[in-house]
Formats: C-alpha cells, structure tokens, sequence
DNA sequence: GTGGCAAAATTGTCCGACAGTCCGATTATC
DNA sequence: GATAATCGGACTGTCGGACAATTTTGCCAC
C-alpha cells in the first residue's frame, strides 16, 4: 500500500542549483561549447555563496555535462564522453560483484550484433583503426597487459564502427570489466592467445568485406571461446612461481 | 608522431581526494554501509580545508558511491543504485542526439536475451510483478502516459527477472530514451495499443512457462513491431488538434 | 533497559581573503 | 604593419573562520 504522504525530502541548495544548470543544459538552452558564466557571476545570480556554487559545479563537473578545454579557465558545457560514462557504468557494475557469466552473457548479446553492424557501415577509417589493432595484438602476444589492452581495443573498435552510439555506450563498460578477468584467462589458458589471433583475423577480414553474417558468426565463436577459456581456467592451477 | 612531453594536467586537490576516497571503496577499503568520517576529520586527515573536502565529496556523492539513509547527517558508502547509473548514460545519450535507430538496434540486441533469461531463471516474485505490470498496461491503455509508463516497466521486469545486473544495466537507460519516442508513436498508430497487449501477453506466458526460446522469439517480434510502428508514425500526419 | 534531556558534534551555508594563472589590451620592437 | 613583451584585471583553487539548524552522544533518572 502506497503511503498516504511522501516523505519531504529538502534538497540543499548546491543540489537545487545543479538541478537547474543541468536542466538547461539538457534543454539545449545552454549549449555544447558555450562558456559558463564565473562563479562569482552566477553567485550573485542565484543568490548564493561561491562556495555553494562550486559544490554545484562539481556535480555537474562529474557528469560530464561541464569541462573544460586544457589549459582552460572558464568551464564550458560539454557532452558526456562515453569513456567518461562507461567507466562509472563499470564501477558501478563491479562494486555489485558481477560474476563472469553475467558479463558474458551482457558480451554475448551485444558484440556480435556490433560486428554485424560494424560489417554492414565501417568507414575505411574505422576499418584501418580497427586492424591496427589487431596487429598491435599480434605483435605485443607475449606482453600479457599488453595483449589485453588490445583485445579490449579491438572490441572497443568494432563497436565504434558499428556506428551506433547507443550499442556502443553499451558496449564500452563490458570492456573494462573484461580486462581483468581476461588477464588471469590468458596466462593460464595457453591456447587462448592463438584462439583470439585467429577470430581477430577472421572478424576484421568479414568487416572488411562487408560481411555481415560472418562478422557476427565469428564475433559469437569469438565471446564463445572466452567463456570455454573461462572453464578451463577454473581447472588449471594457479601458476606458482 | 609522438610528442617528446605530454602536457602535465595538475589535478586540483579536491579531485585527488575524490580520487583517493573512490580508490578505497573500489578496493572494499571501505565497505559499504562504513560511515565516512566528519569532514572536518577528512580535511584534518588530508591536510586541507573543509571546503575542499566537501568539493571532493560533492564529486562522490553524484557518483553514487557516497549517500546518506533518509534523515541521517552523515555520509556512508553506497553502491551506485542502477537507476542513479542509468539515467547518467541515457542523459549523455540523448545529450548525443542518438536517432531511434540507434536505440532499436540496441532493444533489439538486449530485449530478446534479456526475456531468455528470465524466462530461465525468473524467480514466482518476479514472474508476478511482470504479469501486475502487463496488466496495468491493459487496464490505463488509454492513458497515454500512463501506458508508456507500463510498457518501460514491463521491460525492465524482464529485465530484472533475467537475473543478469549486466544486462539490466545495460538494459535500463534504453528505457528512458524509449519512452517520448514511445509516446509520440502509441498516439498516432492506432493499432500500436493492441500489439503491445498481445507480445506482452505471449511474452509473459513464456517466460511463466520458463519456454526461454518463445520467450526470446516474442520478445523479437515485440521489438520489431516497435520499427514499424516508428515507420508508420513518420507516414501519418501530425494530429492536429 | 528505556526514556528523556542537555551538551557536543556535524552539516549547510555564508563571508572575506589571497596566490597563481589565464586573458585581453596596451605598449615596445623589428 | 606585424609581432613580441608587458601589465592589469578577472577568475579559479584554496584557505580561515563563523553561525544556525539538526543530529548524535553521553548521562541521568526511572
């Protein structure tokens, strides 16, 4: 049963103020790239301390919604940069104890849908990008943070190429959650790292192809051996050294 | 090329609290639900002024890593609450002006998983406040808001039945961006009301019936009903009214 | 142990101040 | 005339102190 009343809760004024800015900002009445007025400016037009705008600020500040441009003074209004967001996505997904089979099955679900897409509309551009890095994993096999740093990025490539925001915005927290599970995987599991080189390969050749079912058959087998290395990974002993 | 320097960026000391803080909760330094100290103990302990700690805390707080229970003066570590977490990504997405494409392709990835899954694993509660949510949206089908409303929670009970966080975080910003497209397109198509009714009936009886396959396959067509309904509403004229 | 109460602590907000730095304009230089 | 050096103002980051309102705590009586 629904409480008659609802408990009032007052929001202090550097929350009201942040409340107002943001809104603007979302309402396009402030837009991307203007200047914010100086705190002191907007003290006086809300009518409260600097102090009590500069908590305001760091609200905002940390949605991503005002920056600054380097070597800036004045802070700008700004778009959320996906990196931006996602990294907080995954704090927030590893301070909830994701286990490992959430994780692949949240991969399983979008890489291989961001690969057909990525098939079907990769510019040239991200085309090259995206085989860069799988050269850089080639090369740098041996280096374990090396190798996953790559691994991460080709995913990161693929979705951006799918050129789709919204799958990539989703995509993005999967990676920083995979980077540590993959790097206990990948020194344990030997036949991991030729496993990854070859559908690496064979991903980006269907993308450069334009084959879409193939980018995304190849994308599944792909996630798929991650969760057989997983498997594997559980049997093996630790390494004792 | 590279460049011989990096620019150094000096973080001020508010974000380097912040930063340390962040540090020890992501460590489980601090636990959740560990009350933070004062702030004047934190500015004592880091050597700064009070007013620079609550800088810093500003920045945790719109992190959701920091949060008080209702009524309470001091500070606890939180766990970022999905809804918290959610509502920042569709913010930015929308703030990058994502087309609805964009976001079908997304539901169209996550959904169809999603109802798998839970009609795999839903537990009876859950399986409950899905059908209540279907029925609402059976019984305020002519409230326009209110039907959306039900449509969004509906998902996001599958969602959450689906026992996967990943897949429901990912799922939960989606929600938000559907609901004005969802708005205008349940107005202007008049058959839209109607098929939603029946994919959520047959949704909700397959995921009763733990059928994840039918689950997944009505969820598809759930979805697809979505894009042509988006078609139509861009044939039909505006009502003018 | 419980309830009640006064004291101490804590938060939200304000005021004023100052060093370091960025910006724009003015002036000096080639 | 164009460019470089210079200067003052504006702004941010940080500090110290202050005060009301409210919460927490310690204590006492029951």
């Amino acid at each position: 049963m629904a409480d008659l009343f609802a408990p009032l809760d007052d929001h202090p004024a550097y929350r009201q103020i942040a409340n107002v800015i943001e809104q603007r900002i979302v309402a396009r009445s402030l837009r991307t790239g203007d200047a914010l007025p100086s705190e002191t400016d907007l003290a006086r037009q809300f009518g409260v301390n600097r102090s009590t705008i500069r908590e305001a600020i760091r609200e905002l500040e940390t949605h991503g919604l005002l920056g600054r441009v380097r070597g800036e003074k004045r802070l700008r209004v700004t778009r959320p940069e996906p990196g931006q967001v996602s990294s907080g996505v995954s704090r927030a997904l590893a301070l909830h104890d994701v286990t490992f089979l959430e994780l692949w099955e949240a991969m399983m679900a979008i890489e291989p849908v961001a690969a057909q897409y990525a098939a079907a509309r990769r510019t040239p551009a991200q085309l090259q990008a995206l085989v860069r890095t799988a050269a850089r994993f080639k090369r740098e096999v041996d280096d374990t943070a090396a190798a996953v740093s790559a691994v991460v990025d080709f995913f990161t490539a693929v979705a951006a190429a799918s050129a789709n925001q919204v799958l990539a915005l989703s995509q993005a927290p999967l990676n920083l959650l995979l980077a540590p599970a993959l790097t206990r995987m990948i020194d344990r599991v030997p036949q991991a790292r030729t496993r990854i080189l070859e559908a690496q390969g064979k991903i980006a050749v269907a993308i450069k192809l334009h084959r879409s079912e193939q980018a995304r058959t190849w994308m599944e087998k792909h996630i798929r051996d991650f969760k057989r290395g997983h498997e594997l990974e559980a049997l093996n002993p630790k390494r004792t050294e």
